[in-house]
RNA sequence: GUGCCCGUAGCUCAACCGGAUAGAGCACCAGCCUUCUAAGCUGGGGGUUACAGGUUCGAUCCCUGUCGGGCACGCCA
C-alpha cells in the first residue's frame, strides 16, 4: 500500500467483481458496473451488476448479490461490503486506503491523472481548419478551446496525440480574398472601385492592400475597366459576377495573381496562428488542401472510387453513389466544368489521413457540417477503409451575451466578434474555461460580462483561487513539498479530508472518461467539485497547526490537492496563479 | 416539407451511457472575517426532467407520437 506508482483502486475491485461473478454465474456476459454512489451511505463504490443478472438466471437478485459477495476475494484495501436495496453490492474502503491517494499525488506530481487507456494509439485530432481569409472569430475560438483541451486529455489517458489543422488555401474562397485585396489596393490607386458586397468586407483586406502598396507600389496596378468588362450583373448575379471578376484578375495578374493570392493566405493564417498561440493552442501539423492537388492525390482518390464502382456521369459532372452508403443523395466530386468539388479534396485528406497510419482520427467540425458526416463516412468505405476509425466531434455554436442581451454577429457585413477581441475583453483564462465547460454538442451561451467579473459569480476564479490559497498556505509554512513524503496520512479522517481523498482518486478516472466520451467538460467540473471540497475544508479547519504530525498530514492533502488543481487546469489550457 | 440535434429549478447548465432520495452555480432569504487570501464558507426555500403513451425489477437516459427550439438540405467551402 505504499507504492510510489499509481494504483489503481477501482479496476483493483472490478477484478475483484469479475472473479467473483465467474464464480457465482459462469458465463455471464454483463459487464461489471462500478460506480462512485451519490450518497457517503453507499459506500465509495457501489455495483448493480446483481439486478440485471438476476433475471436470466431466475433468482432473487438480493439473494443472487449475497451469493457475489460471499464469493469475492479478501482485500486489503475493503473495510466491508454491504447488501442494499433490491440487491445493490455497496464497498467500503479502509480510511487509510482511501488516503493513499495523497501519496500517490504528491510522488507523481503533473504525471499523476495519467492513465493507459489508449495504451499509446496514434491518434490524430484535426481542429479548428478554418478558412484563412480573415481573423479567427468567436465560433472558432470554441473549436479551438474544446479541440485543445480534448487532445490534452487524449495525451494525458495515453493516446499518442497529433493535432492539425487543415488550411484550405485550393478553394474559391482564397481566390475571393486574393480578389478582394487585390480591388482595395487598386482603390488605394485612386480608382474608384465598386467593391463587391460579397466580397470580404474587414477592414483587414484594406491593410493587406496597404502592405502591398507599401512594399512594391504600383506594380499589381491594372486597369480597372478590363476588369469589370462583360461581367454580369452584382445586383442579379452576384456569385457569378465575383467569379468575372476572379477570372479577369487572374488573366490580367497572371503570374503576380499568385503572388496576391500566396500573400493574403500567408498574412491571415500567420494572424490566425499567433492567435490561437496566444490562446494556447498549438498544432503538430499544418496541412495544406492545395497540396492534395499537388500531390495529385484527389485524383488518386476519386480515381480509387471509380475503380471500385461508386461513381456515374451525370449532366457532364462525376457524381459519388454515396446514397449506396446511407447519404440522402448523390454527390458531385467533379464538376461539369472539370474542376474538383471541396468534397473531392476532402475524401483526399481522409485517405490521406488512414494512409499516414493513425488507429484513430477525430474531426472537429461545426455543427453546422453535420450534414457532410454520411457522404465522408460513405466515401470512406467506398475506398475500403474502416470507417469506424472517424469520429467526428460536433461543436455547437457560440452564443455572445452583453448585458443580457444576444451580441448580433453577421459574417457578411465583417461585424462578427473575433476571437482577439474576446480574449482581450474576459481574458484567456475565463475564455478557455467557459468555452468547455459545456458539453460540446450543446448550445453555449457566453455570458461576457460573468467572464470578465472578477468576482464570486466567476466559476474560473472559484478554481483558481483554491489554487492561489493553497500556495499561499505553502508559502508562509515555508517547507518543501518533498518533506511530505511520509506525512501521517492515516490521521486524515474528518468528513473533510475523506471527502477530499475520495475526489482526488477520481481524478484519473475523470481524465479517462473525458478522453472515452471525447467530453472535456467533465475535467472542468470535476475541478468545480474539487475546488468547492477544498474551500470547505479550508474554512472548516487551521492547515498551519502547532501538531507537527497533524500539520504535515493535512498539508500532504492540500498539496495533492494543488498538484491535481494544476494538472487540471492545465489540461484546459488555464493558469494556475500562485497568487490573486 | 425531409433528415439530424436539443427541451432538466426563475436563469445558465450537470447527472459516471438503464440504477438508490435528479445535483451545482447565479438570483432570492438568514448567518460567518482581531486566526493560513471573504474571488471563500454555513444554512434555507425552490422540480410531474416539455407533454402523452410504451419497453422492465428500475427511465432525464431506450422506443412511438405531439408541441416547442436549433441546424442542415448547392456542380459553395
Amino acid at each position: 500500500m505504499t507504492s510510489s506508482h499509481s494504483f489503481d483502486l477501482k479496476g483493483h475491485l472490478a477484478r475483484l467483481l469479475a472473479d467473483a461473478l465467474s464464480r457465482v454465474a459462469p458465463g455471464s456476459d454483463v459487464g461489471v458496473a462500478l460506480e462512485r454512489p451519490k450518497l457517503a451511505s453507499h459506500g465509495d463504490f457501489a455495483s448493480s451488476v446483481a439486478l440485471p443478472l438476476a433475471k436470466g438466471l431466475g433468482r432473487n437478485p438480493r439473494e443472487l448479490a449475497e451469493a457475489i459477495v460471499a464469493a469475492l476475494a479478501p482485500s486489503p484495501y475493503l473495510e466491508r461490503v454491504e447488501l442494499a436495496g433490491p440487491g445493490f453490492i455497496n464497498f467500503f474502503i479502509r480510511p487509510d486506503a482511501v488516503m493513499e491517494v495523497v501519496r500517490q499525488a504528491l510522488s507523481l506530481g503533473s504525471r499523476f491523472g495519467r492513465s493507459a487507456l489508449g495504451a499509446g494509439q496514434k491518434v490524430q485530432v484535426e481542429f479548428v481548419s478554418a478558412n484563412p481569409t480573415g481573423p479567427l472569430h468567436v465560433g472558432h475560438g470554441r473549436g479551438a478551446a474544446f479541440g485543445a483541451s480534448l487532445a490534452n486529455v487524449l495525451a494525458a489517458a495515453g493516446f499518442e496525440v497529433t493535432r492539425e489543422f487543415y488550411v484550405n488555401d485550393a478553394g474559391r474562397q482564397m481566390d475571393i480574398l486574393a480578389l478582394s485585396t487585390w480591388l482595395r489596393y487598386l482603390a488605394l490607386h485612386d480608382f474608384a472601385i465598386p467593391f463587391p458586397a460579397n466580397a470580404y468586407q474587414g477592414g483587414y483586406v484594406i491593410a493587406m492592400a496597404r502592405q502591398i502598396q507599401a512594399a512594391h507600389g504600383t506594380r499589381y496596378v491594372r486597369e480597372p475597366a478590363r476588369v469589370w468588362a462583360d461581367a454580369p450583373s452584382a445586383a442579379t448575379e452576384p456569385e457569378a459576377h465575383l467569379d468575372h471578376l476572379i477570372a479577369a484578375a487572374k488573366s490580367l495578374l497572371g503570374a503576380d495573381y499568385a503572388y496576391l493570392h500566396d500573400f493574403a493566405l500567408t498574412e491571415q493564417l500567420g494572424d490566425a496562428r499567433d492567435d490561437l498561440a496566444q490562446f494556447g493552442v498549438t498544432f503538430d501539423a499544418w496541412f495544406s488542401e492545395k497540396s492534395l492537388f499537388d500531390s495529385r492525390l484527389v485524383e488518386r482518390a476519386v480515381a480509387l472510387l471509380g475503380q471500385n464502382g461508386h461513381l456515374y456521369l451525370q449532366d457532364g459532372a462525376q457524381w459519388f453513389r454515396s446514397t449506396a452508403f446511407g447519404d440522402e443523395k448523390d454527390r458531385v466530386v467533379r464538376r461539369e466544368n472539370g474542376q474538383y468539388t471541396y468534397f473531392a479534396s476532402d475524401i483526399a485528406y481522409h485517405l490521406n489521413k488512414y494512409e499516414r497510419g493513425f488507429d484513430r482520427i477525430i474531426d472537429i467540425w461545426g455543427a453546422d457540417h453535420h450534414g457532410y458526416i454520411p457522404r465522408v463516412r460513405g466515401a470512406l468505405q467506398a475506398l475500403g477503409l474502416d470507417a469506424d476509425k472517424l469520429t467526428v466531434a460536433l461543436v455547437q455554436f457560440a452564443v455572445l451575451y452583453r448585458e443580457g442581451k444576444k451580441v448580433s454577429m453577421s459574417t457578411r457585413s465583417g461585424e462578427f466578434v473575433t476571437l482577439r477581441e474576446l480574449r482581450a475583453e474576459v481574458g484567456n483564462d475565463a475564455a478557455r474555461f467557459f468555452y468547455v465547460l459545456r458539453k460540446s454538442d450543446q448550445h453555449l451561451d457566453f455570458d461576457l460580462d460573468l467572464a470578465k467579473s472578477q468576482s464570486n459569480e466567476n466559476p474560473v476564479y472559484y478554481i483558481q483561487y483554491a489554487h492561489a490559497r493553497i500556495a499561499s498556505v505553502f508559502e508562509q509554512w515555508g517547507g518543501a513539498i518533498e518533506d511530505l513524503g511520509d506525512a501521517p496520512i492515516e490521521r486524515l479522517a474528518s468528513p473533510y479530508e475523506r471527502a477530499l481523498g475520495a475526489r482526488l482518486a477520481q481524478y484519473p478516472e475523470t481524465v479517462a472518461s473525458a478522453a472515452k466520451e471525447l467530453a472535456p467538460h467533465l475535467v472542468a467540473y470535476y475541478l468545480k467539485e474539487l475546488a468547492a471540497e477544498f474551500h470547505s475544508y479550508y474554512n472548516a479547519e487551521q492547515f498551519l497547526v502547532s501538531d507537527e504530525a497533524t500539520r504535515h498530514a493535512r498539508l500532504a492533502l492540500i498539496g495533492a490537492v494543488r498538484v491535481v488543481l494544476a494538472s487540471g487546469l492545465s489540461l484546459l489550457g488555464v493558469s494556475a496563479p500562485q497568487k490573486m
